[in-house]
DNA sequence: GCGCATATTAAATAAATGTTTGATGTAGGT
DNA sequence: ACCTACATCAAACATTTATTTAATATGCGC
């Protein structure tokens, strides 16, 4: 936690010098204010404002504001793919797998409530080439993830057969995605915070609501 | 269908004369660049270009283009309640309201897939009069039904009892709306298009997962 | 202390934003 | 024909946007 109230970035490994520590400052910078506001809209004189940063050094660090923003893409969706192979790593059987899986999904909803919304801006934005790169570190790792958990569940009876990979991959991203874009109908319908307790309760909510939803006839 | 490709808003009862012609033309176009665009990024000089209006006329129809947004949400959140309403006069059983409820939310995804980004936005940027209002017309009513529902199917013993209404809410907004938000993911990343036929799919598998989810122990 | 690549700056740029102005057009009633 | 209320218009408004320029500062090897 920094004094912003957001949650950190995932760390990079060293610590940046020169015109790196500013790059680093920027993302951060972005990351806050998309984090406080929830949405994916600040202007280059916010990022470089919170940053401490001269806004010229958007174009000298990154080349444009699309590309700290890809950049920021990259940096967090890395980190949700090293936590899937994690989670494989502990060899764990499918409904344990698929629990966890989502308490952690929820979780990068909790850090990261803004990324989902900024992949799909900059995907409707890119060329072809930008797009397929985009895919290649989220979507389609994600899903075939999602393709090997199921055919495993399903091996080992406790999956029922015949659920689609893809259909499964957008139930899962938008289950627990809702919950984070719609804090304002939280709170301001519903007169509800979004505190540790009630995304606890949430994910057991999912998680059930998930796990029984594939049991097999 | 319009020539523009977008569904038509839903139906004002009257053919609108004078001034009121140009507010509607002006409702309706900025309904089509929303669904063509899947996002709430239009420009008041796009909307009347599009509306054949010159851009005076937001101001001296709605006030404010915050104003014309405003009307544009109330007037398709309206239609919602009408559904709702509707489907309760057929006095089907628990489990084949909620499927039929399930395509009918998928429908309104198909014809306004912005509307709750929308709703969303303005929520945000709101006064607390006015996110008043605007939880009135869509939040509140509609998690309501969703409570009465799961209670009629818990006492005829077709759901399991203890399944939060609020957190119901979010799950089937979220399990149908990410599929329209996401279409570049499914185009880029996966390679399918939005037919009627992937809709029909994509419904049958939200229903089964729903209505198993919610089935008995 | 000099020289040079790296890093940072203030200021200007052109385009786009929502809103506002005051003039102009157009019916319909008397 | 004349008035009036309603409807529409082109043009200017003040902001804000991302980007770019050219000048300057900084730190490090020598």
């Amino acid at each position: 936690m920094t004094v912003s109230g957001a949650p950190p970035l995932p760390s990079l490994g060293t610590d940046p010098t020169g015109a790196d520590a500013t790059r680093e400052r920027l993302l951060v910078a972005t990351h806050e204010l998309f984090y406080s506001r929830r949405s994916t809209v600040a202007s280059v004189a916010e990022i470089c404002g919170r940053a401490e940063a001269n806004v010229a050094m958007v174009k000298y660090c990154f080349g444009s504001k699309d590309a700290l923003l890809d950049a920021l893409i990259e940096r967090i969706t890395a980190s949700f793919q090293d936590e899937l192979e994690r989670l494989d790593g502990l060899g764990l059987g499918p409904e344990e797998t698929l629990r966890r899986h989502v308490a952690g999904i929820v979780g990068n909803y909790v850090r990261y409530p803004y990324v989902n919304r900024l992949l799909n801006e900059r995907l409707m934005a890119a060329d072809a080439d930008a797009a397929a790169r985009l895919s290649e570190v989220f979507a389609r790792p994600t899903r075939e993830w999602h393709r090997r958990l199921l055919a495993r569940g399903v091996e080992q009876g406790a999956f029922r057969d015949g659920v689609d990979p893809t259909f499964f991959f957008f139930s899962i991203m938008g289950l627990c995605e809702f919950m984070f874009l719609a804090t304002p109908w939280l709170q301001h319908a519903f007169g509800e915070a979004l505190d540790d307790t009630l995304v606890e309760r949430f994910v057991q909510h999912t998680a059930d609501l998930v796990l029984t939803g594939l049991a097999p006839a």
